[in-house]
DNA sequence: CGCGGCTTTGATGTTCATCAAGTAAAGTGG
DNA sequence: CCACTTTACTTGATGAACATCAAAGCCGCG
């Protein structure tokens, strides 16, 4: 018997595991292993063969993939209970981006086949699971869609706001990437993130200490991000 | 009683619909109505309630949707049977998209509170929908990256290639969009994708009559889309 | 302290959007 | 069916936006 059972409180059973009674939570749990990774470990390769349902219970992680020409375009960037393991894990057998860990986090696992057959035995599960790989997956296009739209300091702009507003919920807090990575997501050369970052910082619209950033004029943000 | 019902025979019964005995897919006929469009209808208008569940059965279509400052970013354009209806119908209660016939199509509505209750009731039908739903995002993800990471001769290459291999399967085809489209499509200004024509047409690799187009050295196309 | 990686800034060149002007094609109404 | 209007397409010239390159500063870490 699993002691440490503490999935009944678990804040992800109201996300996904809702409608699951009392035993199958119980034998989820027992079924279920946590998994610590540090900033920058990987926790799903490209490739790689799926044996597992993976849900974020806390860190930051990002998903990404490698290019032909050898370089990293990120496709986003979430948070604990907003990502359930990749989305493709039911409509291929191997994982289509990779995922790493851009904070330290702690990952859930449980057998895929179990979640299956969960899926299969119970509709409101399967309800509940459909609905949030779905917003996931709408989330990834429409802010893709969002970025691809904007100039380039609209986009550094919008990607600040998404650290404020969306992960941290806050007004300062420590950039969990490089910059070079943020340039890999938003789809802008490095030297030039750095340069509307001190643009920026110049303006007086963030303040910048290292890895630390506080958002001073917030709506100067917003309407850089829009017009962008 | 639906005089028409051939639903049994309808290729999408493969796809999402094959775990369905004969009896529902007989209700299911039933509870369908198939509705034609002329190319350039709208069948989704983004915004709108969703009220049912949609599937192409024949033509072609482009999702898409509008910026602030009004100009149309095409997401997606897919075939029959590639195309279940907007992905977001589980996860939203209106279309976060638009859809709109880019040829003459022919869809097919059924009540969505009927699949939802399929859904709920039958683990290897959601199952099913769940694989292809996934599998439709993912295209959607995955191409939109294979575009973003290219320059402009590497996008107009990669869309014609779409178009011959996966829309027609043809060397020789009609365009069914127009030049903007193509340039909304691939996020650049439609002078360039004319332009980028215009250049591959001088070099051979392309014959343009009008809407019409000749693809004669696809290996030199391949060998464009993947480096650029 | 010294090395290597991340960051910063400036200078340069390329890529690409925009503008403009002209042509072809496709509707539209008499 | 033809003149008229509108919309789509095409091409060239220009400039803006952006990537790339290079050199220097910073910071953490052995």
């Amino acid at each position: 018997m699993n002691s440490n059972c503490i999935c009944e409180n678990c804040e992800f059973r109201d996300i996904v595991f809702a409608y699951l009674d009392e035993a199958t939570v119980r034998e989820l749990c027992n079924n279920k292993e946590e998994q610590a990774f540090r900033k920058g470990e990987i926790i799903n390769h490209e490739g790689e063969k799926i044996t597992s349902f993976k849900y974020l219970k806390s860190g930051l992680v990002k998903l990404y993939r490698r290019t032909p020409s050898g370089d990293e375009q990120v496709i986003t960037i979430t948070k604990p209970f907003e990502f359930v393991s990749n989305m493709n894990i039911f409509s291929e057998d191997r994982y289509r981006y990779s995922v790493s860990a851009v904070e330290d986090s702690v990952v859930c696992t449980v057998d895929l086949d179990f979640i299956k057959a969960l899926f299969l035995k119970n509709g409101g599960f399967a309800m509940g699971l459909l609905t949030k790989i779905s917003k996931i997956n709408d989330k990834i296009i429409s802010q893709t869609l969002d970025i691809r739209q904007k100039n380039l300091i609209g986009r550094v702009a919008f990607i600040l706001l998404y650290f404020t507003k969306d992960i941290y919920n806050s007004r300062v807090f420590d950039l969990p990437v490089s910059r070079k990575e943020i340039a890999d997501y938003i789809g802008m050369s490095t030297a030039n993130v750095i340069r509307t970052l001190s643009d920026f910082k110049r303006d007086g619209i963030i303040r910048v200490f290292g890895k630390t950033i506080e958002i001073v004029d917030i709506e100067k943000l917003e309407s850089i991000s829009k017009r962008g």
